[in-house]
DNA sequence: TGCCCTTGCGCG
DNA sequence: AAAGCGCGCAAGGGCA
């Protein structure tokens, strides 16, 4: 037994690491009892891991920590079946529960030792966010927390690991690069695949991170000002995330290569071009831009980029072709045309490709507080920006054998929210007869039904005004009659914008309050107050229809889960033979009044036209039951 | 060479 | 098509 004193939030704390023969399976009394319920902290720590996390192949889980009090961890190793044997008997006892910053550490129990904890796991980098909701730019990560509740021995111990014994190992296994710096990833990866499971700044820092989740949960709560429901809420939907991940998306690499070689060959060809003429990359944009300007393109009336530059992503650049463009303008023009169609292909297919498990799983994160809005967010790969214009992008991802795939989204949430939110009567009247809200706009305003929707996309997305006359194509003092105008026919909005713009925050419909930013226009710092309430609540209006479903899938024992959800959306997969059911179910659960506004949501399969269950957009499922049908 | 910031682009 | 808000990812480019 290495037995290791340390000091947290500048407490003395013990680490026990019990080496193999230490835990004897036949004692009377294990060094902690697994069936006594306990709040844990826990961390694992593995090898370094690759693209597909810890389903990545060869990865392995070197050790797993538990804190069961907050001054005393173990760290166990899972090279010894014995210990092997406690942790998992101590992880499946049902009265325990674990506490640890990052959904790695549940998945890698389950990988490991078969344990699932998903309902059992406390994410207290959840509760971080809660705490400080305006904090998720990289405040919230554990180390930094830690330190803002005076627990700054955590950082300083894994420093201590990183920039002394892994730099040591490093450069012990590469004599040749001399005194020449070593990137940090490449460090760290070396670092945590060889560093000895004896050596004590390891076992430190493994400890210390067991104990830090464990005493942030109560410190955590507190601070927040989360009502206990939210917080029960957010505990809930930590767990389905878990499960989520742990599925995982299933590739059709068939389909996948065959998108991927079709724009290998269209880059190439582009690129060879665009490098001979104009000596550029097709990735250099900004230089392409002034390049494309050099010889002859006009940008007076071209599209924008968020920064103003001219854009040429997509189909916007074949508006180059509509330029006076010289003969070698010309040439690069067409090329990039090439490149612009295929780029996202090329990308999200080898992005895809690196993330997928040996059985051909990509197992996302699922953020599921993952803005200041608290609208969730994804990554490795995020299956929330997927392509829409080419349907074959995400039909890249089938459902597993014997499963069904639909999906499901609500009509305009934002607009309905807004409208339910402020009280506004004539919007609701309309809503309540079935009419159309953009109409709506367009009669009372006395513009064209396009024009319309464009004003209430500006107000639901927070626009103020600037820029309206410009997007429209009308003389400024049109755009700004048009502003003061909605103000004075929806004054119910016009209410609960006045009101918020006078808070520092808004509190969602669940009770959570949100500290607002601010955003530039034009040079004044506006508040972006309705923005995050209408984007807050229609997020909270998702969980609560996910919630509801979960819940009726449980109680009729359905075979059917959230398979991801896309903001106002929610993809589903189930058990082929009652998939009719659960396209049932989902819509009467993503239906019903929100304040006296009728919600509603239509849930489309997601069967293609060979039959085969695969991931698209809701248009496109409709398409293919004509298909079908035909 | 490695690190950090900015930019551009996909989605709702 | 974008205006406007919210994200993640890849690449470029400046700086040490």
């Amino acid at each position: 037994m290495i037995t290791i004193q340390a000091t947290l939030g500048h407490r003395p704390v013990t680490i026990h690491c019990p080496q193999p023969g230490d835990i004897d399976p036949f004692a009377d009394a294990p060094p902690l009892d697994a069936l006594q319920p306990t709040e844990y902290g826990l961390d694992v720590e593995s090898t370094w891991m690759g693209g597909a996390g810890p389903w990545s192949p060869g990865w392995r889980c070197r050790t797993v920590q538990l804190a069961p009090t907050d001054d005393v961890a173990w760290v166990f190793r899972m090279d010894d079946p014995d210990q092997r044997d406690l942790v998992r008997s101590i992880l499946t006892a049902p009265g325990n529960t674990f506490a640890s910053h990052t959904k790695i550490d549940p998945h890698a129990v389950w990988v490991e030792l078969g344990a699932d904890i998903a309902d059992r796991t406390i994410d207290t980098h959840v509760l971080a966010i809660m705490a400080a909701p305006d904090d998720t730019k990289g405040q919230a990560k554990l180390k930094p927390v830690a330190a803002g509740y005076d627990m700054p021995e955590l950082g300083a111990s894994q420093a201590e690991l990183e920039e002394g014994v892994f730099d040591r190992l490093y450069r012990e296994a590469h004599p040749e690069i001399g005194r020449r710096a070593v990137k940090a990833a490449v460090r760290d990866s070396h670092g945590f695949n060889t560093v000895p499971v004896t050596d004590e700044t390891f076992l430190r820092y493994a400890g210390l991170d067991a104990l830090t989740a464990r005493r942030l949960v109560p410190m955590l709560a507190a601070t927040s000002q989360a009502p206990a429901h939210v917080l029960e809420t957010e505990a809930w939907l930590t767990g389905e995330a878990i499960r989520l991940e742990r599925r995982g998306c299933l590739v059709d690499l068939e389909r996948l290569e065959e998108i991927a070689a079709g724009a290998q060959v269209v880059e190439e060809a582009a690129a060879e071009v665009v490098r001979e003429h104009a000596g550029l990359n097709t990735t250099q944009n900004v230089k392409l831009v002034q390049w494309f300007g050099e010889h002859g393109a006009d940008w007076s009336n071209h599209p924008t980029t968020d920064k103003g530059a001219p854009s040429l992503a997509g189909d916007k650049a074949k508006l180059l072709l509509g330029y006076p463009l010289d003969d070698t303008g010309r040439l690069v023009a067409e090329a990039y045309i090439k490149h612009a169609a295929i780029s996202d292909k090329l990308k999200r297919t080898t992005e895809v490709r690196a993330a997928m498990d040996p059985a051909g799983f990509v197992h996302p994160t699922l953020y599921t507080v993952g803005t200041v809005t608290s609208r969730m967010a994804a990554a490795g790969p995020n299956m929330q920006n997927f392509s829409k214009k080419d349907p074959r992008m995400r039909s890249m991802f089938v459902f597993r054998p014997r499963y069904a795939g639909l999906t499901a989204d609500f009509a305009q949430i934002e607009l309905l929210v807004v409208a339910a939110l402020a009280g506004e009567r004539t919007m609701i009247n309309t809503i309540l007869e079935g009419g159309d809200l953009h109409q709506l706009t367009a009669d009372m305003l006395d513009i064209t039904r396009q024009q319309a929707k464009t004003v209430n996309f500006r107000i639901v997305y927070g626009g103020q005004g600037k820029g309206l006359a410009d997007s429209l194509g009308l003389p400024e003092a049109e755009g700004n009659r048009i502003v003061r105008e909605y103000w004075i026919k929806y004054p119910a909005i016009a209410a609960l914008n006045e009101a918020m713009m006078r808070e520092n925050g808004v509190r969602l419909i669940s009770g959570r309050y949100v500290p607002t930013g601010t955003y530039a226009n034009g040079g004044a710092k506006v508040k972006a107050n309705l923005n995050y309430l209408i984007q807050g609540s229609a997020r909270e209006v998702l969980v609560g229809a996910w919630r509801r479903f979960a819940i009726e899938c449980r109680r009729r024992g359905l075979d059917a889960q959230v398979w991801f959800p896309v903001h106002d959306e929610l993809v589903i997969e189930c058990a082929e033979g009652i998939v009719q059911e659960v396209a049932a179910l989902i819509s009467e659960c993503m239906t019903f009044d929100f304040y006296g506004v009728p919600v509603e949501a239509d849930a489309d399969l997601l069967l293609d036209p060979e039959g085969r269950w695969r991931w698209s957009t809701g248009d496109e499922a409709k398409s293919w039951a004509e298909q079908r049908a035909a």
